[in-house]
DNA sequence: GTTTATGCAAAACATTTGCAGCCTT
DNA sequence: AAGGCTGCAAATGTTTTGCATAAAC
């Protein structure tokens, strides 16, 4: 059975790129952390217990690399870092966000919620759509609650 | 008769903050360049015209204070690069943005295309949205054109 | 006079690049 | 031997900070 990892492999033979072992242990640490929100110095904190020899500028030309060939997405939410975040796989989009301003979690939709709006703007604005950034800025659901706690 | 200058100053006061003549400077250049999207860099060029004794750090702190204050919102398009962007008056949301990936002109969309988007996320995840940012990437109606005339 | 804001230079960060050495073929 | 890939260190570019001076209240 093939794997994600085989798959990305696949993908970077194809284009003439190879897996070394700094690269896999990097896809891995992404694999690993499917639900985080990386920055590159924490990919590489996490890539060092695994391969502790490598350096900080093959994790930033890794990340490039498998941000050019759409493995990831590099999304930045107003601090000054870029984070990297995994596609789903045969994901149509790139998924949503909803950043809390309380406690600073992210959280992910994965639904399509701009089917109709991007009708409109390709429609409207003659605009061909390839790619959106969605955020939310708010607060989210543990945070509403530990407000109710504090209340009375 | 108010002008926008005015009630931006009157904003700076209610919170204790003065309008001085390099601030007035800074919000004169994002007031003349509304349908821009400067980088501090691009402001501070700008207001030196105006004033060529300002600092750059001084542009930043002044940033960073409309930031705060809303008059303007900070985004970020993946470059390596802050811009600083008006907020519409009396706007409930801020606008959203086109982003050409081949020529690179940052187009606006005014209309408010979330409201029903938002309704479904407050719904359905339990967040208490504030604020948003949606941006889509892809070929401006210009591009488009070069594209045709270049075909035959 | 005390606070607030400024300009300058230095510092702090995040990211990129140059390059010599290392694998893999 | 040639190519791509790596690690390190240096360079780059943006943004922030410290501090002494200047302006505003």
């Amino acid at each position: 059975m093939e794997s994600r990892i085989d798959r990305i492999k696949k993908q970077l033979h194809s284009q003439k790129y190879k897996l070394t072992p700094q690269r896999e242990a990097t896809v891995r640490v992404l694999l690993e952390n499917e639900k985080d929100h990386l920055s590159a110095e924490d990919v590489y904190l996490l890539v060092k217990e695994k391969a502790p020899e490598i350096g900080l500028a093959t994790v930033y030309r890794t990340l490039e690399l498998l941000t050019e060939l759409k493995v990831v997405d590099k999304i930045n939410f107003g601090d000054g870092v870029s984070r990297y975040d995994l596609r789903r796989e045969g994901a149509e989009h790139f998924h949503h966000h909803l950043v809390c301003i309380e406690c600073g979690a992210v959280d992910e939709i994965q639904e399509d919620l701009l089917g109709d709006v991007e009708q409109v703007v390709e429609r409207d604005w003659h605009f061909i759509i390839k790619d959106h950034r969605l955020t939310f800025h708010g607060i989210c659901y543990r945070c509403q609650n530990k407000k109710e706690e504090t209340k009375d």
